[in-house]
DNA sequence: TTAAGTGCAAAATCTTTGCAAATGT
DNA sequence: ACATTTGCAAAGATTTTGCACTTAA
């Protein structure tokens, strides 16, 4: 996404395409994984703690970014991909924690996940899988090939 | 569990059995779902904040709760089922969270769930399911029938 | 007896609220 | 022009730290 998409985007949501949003979701964007409040206040130094929650806040309500992983006490954001719509959510994909990169993705795959839980009235599944990511994989697979 | 059972368990992991742990884990196994601090504070009366996180911090370590799930800033415990082990926990079960009675419980199933993801080591899985329990999702069933 | 655990006080953080100034449409 | 958004100050809440006292083994 552009800026040109991001503002579109916002203004297709009854929001206004103000610089604060703009960076933030340039941001996010270009992060590539999810971040947490603290991270993306860093990222965009500086912001205004409070307007950060409150945009955070906003986004989330209007379906432009999601929860995508909490840790500890953080909670991490992702921007919805485009399966995301206002007020309704339809994620089937997994969030992805790295754990030697440390970065957390979200993962669309194709699969349903089958619950199995009978009588049970299923509104939302997430799911969450911690591990080595492709690349990571990879490189500690070949590490001692030099 | 019984106080002798819990006095075992905490034994068996170099833990003391303070009447702190006992009252915290009997009043956890008796509530049946998933506690938040706040909550356990509350039915815990009188105890100290600082040492509740203390005690739910060291307790977690030594595998005997987990967080069962994660909302807004809450944190929710539960106790865990036999086939935790210390620092390592084979959690194939689901953290579902009712909508209607707000519990939070673990359901415990035999099906392995396959992640597609391609290349990755996946280290631990963990599935939180919102909708409406099985009670909840009958009586609602039956509203009507007076 | 003594290491582990608890309770209190206080510091450090994090989150929310209210309001005046700034900004986008 | 005007509703929305932002930044600042301050309140409220949560979490952590340090230390002296207590308790289980």
């Amino acid at each position: 996404m552009n800026k040109t998409q991001i503002r579109d985007l916002l203004q297709k949501r009854n929001l206004k395409a103000t610089s604060t949003r703009l960076n933030l979701l340039t941001i996010m964007e270009d992060y590539g994984s999810a971040m947490s409040h603290s991270v993306i206040q860093k990222k965009m130094n500086p912001i205004d703690r409070v307007t950060l929650y409150r945009t955070l806040e906003t986004l989330k309500e209007k379906g432009i970014i999601h929860n995508a992983f909490q840790e500890n006490n953080e909670t991490y954001f992702a921007v919805c991909g485009r399966t995301c719509e206002e007020h309704q959510h339809h994620h089937e994909h997994i969030h992805f924690k790295c754990l030697k990169c440390n970065t957390i993705s979200c993962k669309e795959v194709n699969k349903t996940f089958e619950i199995p839980l009978p009588n049970h009235e299923i509104y939302k599944v997430s799911i969450n899988v911690e591990g080595l990511c492709d690349e990571c994989n990879n490189t500690s697979a070949h590490s001692g090939d030099s």
